[in-house]
DNA sequence: AATTCGGGGAA
DNA sequence: TTCCCAGAATT
């Protein structure tokens, strides 16, 4: 009963083979980790691909393997160096699980990444996306490696009303795909997956289907279904959150602090703030409270940073201190320490350089 | 199974 | 605004 169906579905799916990698072989773009696919630059961009856009990670990526070129170098960086290379990418738990995975790799694997797609499952910051995609393109392992693109470009193909979301659904699809592997090309056809829902396959009933290769075996197509398929189920929205940031100044320095080694943004520096919107007389009460000196007060722009499931509306306040307490709880940071040294969430960039 | 992790580009 | 991005880890 559910072998009949998948049987079809699967010899469906066998005949885009041929000319989706003949299509791969003439369009697919040039990318700096396409140029030398060794393992450590396989690995270090499809991390840094999770969620994120091939040209947000393109200034990225060179300079991340010229400052840390083997795992072993990798995995001795100290975490603030390392945070800095991955400052503005965002998710920053990346660039830890990273590290970690290096320190594992030179312990476990004697410096090489393995060449096994259990081996790979088993680091920190690889899931089954990335094993696959590691394996198959480093490697020439025949695994599939199921992303995003991978999920609307089969899902459309094959007319599949079943939510993307669904763990379930991504199985199926990875069984799928299995099944027709070539097995001697497995890099080039994930890619090939991959590059089409990113370049032709798009989302959101932008797909480009004239300019498709595989649109005569597309149900999809044929059926006129490409605004509706993908399903995906919707997301949760996100919870707005009030904060008053601190602009703490003396001379060319300004007060920082680390952000818990938990939870979001961790261990970046960011500058002082507090929950909720206060007016001027409330701050200055606040500053006056903590014993500081206050030369002159003044009101910064509104800004707003939006989060996947959190978003930011900020006020500030630049206040520039009379002299420097005897203790306080902060880093005052010059200007150039604060471009060069330490590793900054976007979040914060309007009040961090605001002049 | 649901939530938590960033940030930016496109419509 | 909303959606989505070469997802994974944690709860």
């Amino acid at each position: 009963m559910q072998t009949t169906n998948n049987t079809k579905q699967i010899n469906m799916l066998s005949e885009i083979v041929t000319p989706l990698l003949r299509w791969y072989h003439s369009q697919a773009r040039i990318l700096p980790w396409r140029e030398n696919p060794q393992p450590y630059y396989v690995w270090i961009s499809e991390i840094m691909l999770q969620q994120t856009r091939v040209e947000a990670v393109k200034p990225y990526f060179d300079r991340f393997i010229t400052a840390l070129p083997t795992v072993q170098a990798l995995a001795e960086v100290p975490e603030g160096d390392l945070l800095k290379l991955w400052e503005g990418l965002g998710y920053y738990n990346r660039a830890r699980n990273l590290q970690k995975a290096a320190q594992q790799v030179m312990q476990e694997h004697t410096g090489n990444l393995p060449a096994s797609y259990d081996a790979l499952l088993a680091l920190p910051g690889i899931g089954r996306y990335t094993a696959g995609a590691i394996a198959s393109i480093a490697y020439h392992i025949g695994v599939p490696a199921v992303d995003g693109n991978v999920l609307r470009v089969i899902t459309r193909l094959i007319a599949s009303r079943e939510d993307i979301m669904k763990e379930k659904t991504r199985k199926m699809i990875e069984a799928y795909l299995q099944e027709i592997m070539p097995t001697d090309k497995a890099g080039d056809f994930n890619q090939a997956l991959m590059e089409l829902g990113a370049m032709v396959c798009l989302p959101k009933g932008a797909a480009k289907c004239p300019l498709c290769p595989l649109k005569q075996l597309c149900l999809s197509h044929a059926e006129d279904y490409t605004t509706e398929i993908p399903v995906k189920t919707p997301k949760k929205a996100r919870r707005p959150e009030n904060l008053t940031m601190f602009r703490l100044q003396y001379q060319d320095k300004i007060a920082f602090q680390q952000r818990p080694n938990k939870g979001l943004l961790a261990n970046m520096w960011e500058l002082p703030h507090i929950d909720g919107h206060l007016s001027i007389e409330e701050i200055k009460n606040h500053i006056a409270n903590l014993g500081l000196p206050i030369q002159s007060i003044q009101a910064l722009p509104p800004a707003k940073h939006i989060f996947t499931h959190i978003e930011w509306h900020m006020i500030g306040y630049a206040i520039t201190l009379r002299a420097l307490p005897a203790h306080s709880p902060w880093h005052w940071i010059s200007h150039s320490d604060r471009v060069e040294s330490f590793a900054i969430p976007t979040a914060f960039k309007a009040y961090v350089f605001e002049e």
